[in-house]
DNA sequence: TCTAAATTTGTAATGATTACAATTTTATAA
DNA sequence: TTATAAAATTGTAATCATTACAAATTTAGA
């Protein structure tokens, strides 16, 4: 992944603290909030504001490169990978995993009244690990 | 649909704001935030507070009768309707609109690995009101 | 090198939600 | 009925994520 060149494509100029933040978003794959991205990378990059952050978050979303999970109320998470798949939320551990999901199956059941330009699906329950760990 | 009863029923003991908060929720199925249901209720009420209704919707939530409904980042909706359903959100006109949906379709889909107590799914897009107004 | 535009930064403001203590209401027992 | 305790409601203050904004820094072009 060529991440200056991903960005400068979607008419983003590649400044160091956008490529940074993108190149996290595309490697923690686990959905990190604000909070977690400002955390990791502010210790590499010492000048980093949240502020930053944010703007930046903001920056690619509209530029389409980067799509908020919404799951719950309180929390916003980011999430660099656009191709269509749901998420799941293990309500033990609070991890987010990608769930790959076919949802053309869903589509004849929606109502013909609505132009459906997304469809989001997110799941709740408890993941393998902490099912294991109950024991 | 005895509120009163509802209520009981559900070991939430029904004072006059607890019913009146669950009565609204019923019967405005437009998955209200807390301040359109506060400032709806607080003409007939006028002692209510803003708090009382964000207690309220917590038992109502932590007592099972309550569901909240996260679509956007930025607002927290509520729906009495327990049953299972999708959402459908206008991104024109901002309507919240219940979608039948049959889940089943997508669950031998999922991934074995998870143990999946809870599917949501909410659809974006425009409403046939807001495509017919475009004109 | 100089200048203007874009980006980043830090602080202050905003707004939704929560904490908490005081008040009011309800239920129970004398 | 009255007294008392428990529960519910209320209003204010605190919290916390996000946004607004202006200053500082960096970048790009002449």
């Amino acid at each position: 992944m060529d991440f200056v060149n991903h960005l400068s494509s979607n008419n983003i100029k590649p400044s160091l603290q956008r490529i940074k933040i993108f190149e996290y978003l595309y490697e923690n794959r686990d959905h990190p909030t604000v909070d977690t991205i400002y955390s990791d990378l502010v210790a590499s990059m010492p000048t980093l504001s949240k502020t930053t952050v944010y703007n930046t978050l903001k920056l690619f979303i509209d530029n389409g490169i980067t799509a908020t999970v919404t799951i719950e109320d309180n929390e916003v998470r980011y999430d660099a990978i656009m191709e269509e798949h749901a998420h799941f939320k293990c309500d033990v551990c609070g991890s987010v995993y990608d769930v790959e999901i076919d949802v053309s199956a869903l589509k004849f059941k929606k109502m013909k009244a609505f132009q459906i330009e997304k469809t989001n699906i997110y799941l709740k329950g408890k993941c393998n690990k902490c099912l294991i760990n109950k024991n």
